[in-house]
DNA sequence: ATGAATTAGTTAGCATGCTAACTAATTCCG
DNA sequence: CGGAATTAGTTAGCATGCTAACTAATTCAT
């Protein structure tokens, strides 16, 4: 039973995905962060320009409820400041308060280090296939929902209970 | 710039994990089932001796709250049973209900079915490469709390409010 | 120009994960 | 034996994600 069982690859994916999330959010949580807070204020950073709340989601690949509930948070402990939007009242921007400005040089060098931990003594050429593969598994699922890519599987049958 | 910028790996490597939980969600939801309770009871149905609370939680990686909280959802719609253990009063068992005997084979091929669609046309070779990458950053970030590799980084300064 | 459709943001409610702090039972040791 | 330490499970409270359903504002189309 070689170590690449692909009945493995799910929990393995999943498995390292969580762990790498999880030893951030244990060095970042001293300076009051975490990985998705910290994502966050990083798109933030990288724009000259407000963003509005959907450009901010979008950007983040995460759904509007949830960022909005991550703004609350990021908004309460004085990271970021909403403010409506003069053209299109239905629009908040988003804007870094000064203190974030100033933290995110620490976070980041926290996340790089990390990277460099995990991941400066794999070969290059092994982690651009491990890259390749992984953008193509993500686009694969990320894009059509019902359809098979092959004809077989009615892939229903009885809907139990409920 | 090429697509394997290791800037880009977390993020990667998150959407990646994140899409694939999702997919496969999406086609268990119909027979309310989710990831996180069908590996639940997936592993449930491979041993013969029923587990004790504890056991499964180690099993599957989560913490023992977590679990708590995943069967108090399972034991509500059925599919499993907690009885009190005999020989060891704070022991708990946990045991399939006939519905989870008879749903796995669905619910099992709906996994391999998405496993099949989003890892059949990449090559063995490549595949194998991505799931020793994975590993390895895997036992990386699992071990080892504190200790950087190198020497470096103070990795702290302030407390910001709080 | 106005009613329908769309877009931005929100709230409510749930699922899945965590840590901290607790109870009850068992085991270990002196 | 009997108190201390350990182990199993729980509760409480939070973070991060989701969908569904809502309000308010804008745009589109007739």
């Amino acid at each position: 039973m070689p170590a690449s069982d692909s009945e493995t690859f799910g929990p393995l994916l999943h498995g390292t995905a969580r762990a790498w999330r999880q030893k951030l959010d244990e060095r970042l949580k001293p300076l009051g962060m975490s990985q998705a807070k910290w994502r966050t204020l990083l798109h933030l950073s990288l724009v000259e320009q407000p963003l509005t709340q959907s450009e901010i989601a979008s950007r983040l690949g995460i759904e509007e409820p949830t960022l909005v509930n991550l703004l609350h948070r990021l908004e309460h402990a004085g990271w970021v400041k909403r403010t409506n939007s003069e053209h299109d009242r239905r629009c908040k921007t988003v804007t870094l308060q000064r203190r974030a400005h100033r933290a995110i040089g620490l976070i980041d060098a926290a996340a790089r280090e990390l990277r460099y931990e995990l991941l400066s003594d794999i070969p290059r050429r092994d982690l651009d296939v491990c890259m390749r593969v992984l953008s193509r598994i993500r686009g694969k699922a990320e894009r059509a929902s019902g359809e098979s890519t092959n004809g077989k599987h009615p892939a229903n049958g009885k809907d139990p209970a409920k």
